[in-house]
DNA sequence: TTGAAAGCGCTAACAC
DNA sequence: GTGTTAGCGCTTTCAA
């Protein structure tokens, strides 16, 4: 087992000296073949690994990357935490996660940790980072005189910042006009964030809905602002609006959770989807396939999304000069709760 | 901004040694009020903070702990590793995330990693990490003899091996015997893993059916291997066991995933839920409320478990006497797709 | 109450 | 090709 040897028991076994023994362990040249086995062999049979303080004492990195994460058990969340946490590791970097919540407070106190813990990079995954005022982004630009920061989903313009997103804005615009030509003009939409992507999608629904020249009712942009798994929730809100007169023949949600949401309220009151109710969701996720009908969904390619992340961040690490923003576009899936016209 | 000063930097403004500056640091007495305050402004002043590294060498602890978890993007373990990683810092330790996966090898090469970074405990999520070979646990004890490993919804007895399960064998027993109850006799279990929580739930299922001296076919227990997030495959396979002349009035699935299988099943084959087949799930987690009807599922007090994981292993870190297994019992959440009889 | 100094285990520049 | 040695930044005796 994982014995607590340092380099200097090995280099006396080995009858070498610790400067060697460091060599092979970093796999340098110049040491010959016979005493690189003999190394090798000594470690070997007794199990030695390198402290790693001690390394990271002298190279200043741990080969570490920082991922921060609002709430992991958020389905979109957890699935690029994933990604992203493997994909660091077949890279040779191992990840520390921190769930920060969605309060900027502690998200900066994360970020220090973080930083404080000599992290070679950090890892915003979700656009819940980035804020509205200015001032607000400031801890993410502080990290970044330090650390170079890669934000998924998200965009920052701001040095040694990176952006990796997903065009919420064309996708959604997309959807909207989509349904539109499909005949419905009474489009709700169903959000819960003012996030940047939030926002973007938002902008993307109203877009379409101007181009469409049709009105708009602000009552028809529905915030939702309790609890992502809360299904009743939603599909309460909608019923409420809707016999406070609101009508609507169609509903573009922010996420599939909210969709979802949507297509619960449908069912409690008796509408039926896609007919008297089209439904579309967002990120194309299980909970597409849950529900019946299955869930017409924007797919924004999030394992792409984090494979073009990572491979920046590598190359960044490497001194390489890299994109500092990447769009990728998304794609609507076709399925139930709509129909094709 | 973290600023990248050291001790030496700080006890030279401040006119003092860097001795008493890492008293300062450490909150130790022996310090006059007045050149704490004095250090403490300097300290402040140029944002210092102390090299984590430098500290980990000394002290060889980083107050850093491990966690596994072999699919972040599994709801279950997800929603786990964030009220464990959140606890954890709120109990001040770090934590270190690997997603190792389902393969025993990166299992263990994971394990490792974690031990080489000096983590203080390794907190195994999930009960895949246990085997039904000794030696295949071989890794944990190995493990345990380093730092100290807990494992949530798993059980192994060994030395400094602390588990914390869910009393999954029981929760089955009475989901069983209560559809039983309700008139069901053709039960099918749908499952899809030989985990130690696997296991337990199956010979839960057996227990109840064998004691109502159900005659047991062994088609009847249906193993799917595909992917968790296939909702489609889950429901081809009941179609196609149906298809093959296996009958059944009811279905009791090891987790809410399979349990939507189940539902889409019903649905595809214009089955009626709960007349025509009555299906109960298990996690009671979000999936449980985005079909039609909802399903009556099994919560296992998921937050419970974890709260009472991270208490336990605060305890052992402080050199505390621990119980050694603690088992809490489930509770059927009834919903729709169950009758009560 | 404070300071001096010896590690902690490793890497890398420099000698040989 | 190999060895010597000076750090890396901190904690912690031991003296004063």
């Amino acid at each position: 087992m994982t014995t607590n040897m340092t380099i200097y028991d090995i280099s006396e076994k080995a009858g070498v000296s610790i400067a060697t023994v460091s060599r092979v362990l970093n796999g340098s040249s110049n040491v010959s073949e016979k005493t690189k086995k003999k190394v090798m062999d000594i470690i070997n049979r007794y199990e030695y690994t390198p402290n790693a303080f001690a390394r990271g004492l002298g190279l200043n990195t741990m080969k570490t990357i920082g991922i921060m994460c609002a709430d992991s058990s958020d389905l979109y969340l957890a699935k690029a935490v994933y990604y992203i946490e493997q994909l660091l590791r077949s890279n040779g970097y191992d990840s520390l996660l921190c769930c920060t919540g969605y309060d900027l407070n502690t998200k900066e106190q994360s970020m220090e940790l973080l930083i404080s813990k000599k992290v070679d990079s950090i890892v915003l995954v979700g656009s819940n980072f980035i804020y509205e005022k200015e001032e607000d982004n400031r801890y993410i630009c502080d990290a970044a005189s330090v650390v170079p920061v890669m934000l998924l989903n998200a965009a920052l313009e701001a040095p040694n910042v990176y952006s990796i997103v997903s065009d919420d804005y064309t996708s959604m615009y997309k959807a909207t006009a989509q349904m539109i030509a499909s005949g419905r003009k009474e489009i709700l939409y169903f959000y819960n964030s003012f996030s940047y992507s939030g926002k973007r999608k938002l902008a993307g629904y109203r877009a379409a809905m101007e181009e469409a020249g049709i009105f708009q009712n602000g009552l028809r942009m529905q915030f939702y602002k309790g609890s992502h798994e809360d299904i009743h929730a939603m599909a309460k809100q909608l019923t409420e609006a809707s016999q406070c007169g609101l009508s609507f023949d169609g509903v573009i949600a922010a996420d599939d959770n909210l969709a979802l949401g949507a297509v619960k309220y449908a069912l409690q009151n008796g509408l039926k989807i896609p007919e008297d109710l089209s439904i579309i969701g967002y990120n194309n996720s299980l909970l597409a396939t849950c529900c019946e009908p299955e869930l017409t969904s924007i797919d924004n390619r999030l394992e792409t999304l984090c494979q073009h992340l990572i491979t920046t961040l590598m190359g960044i690490l490497n001194g390489e000069e890299m994109p500092k923003k990447t769009v990728f576009s998304g794609e609507i899936i076709q399925r139930g709760t709509t129909l094709l016209q």
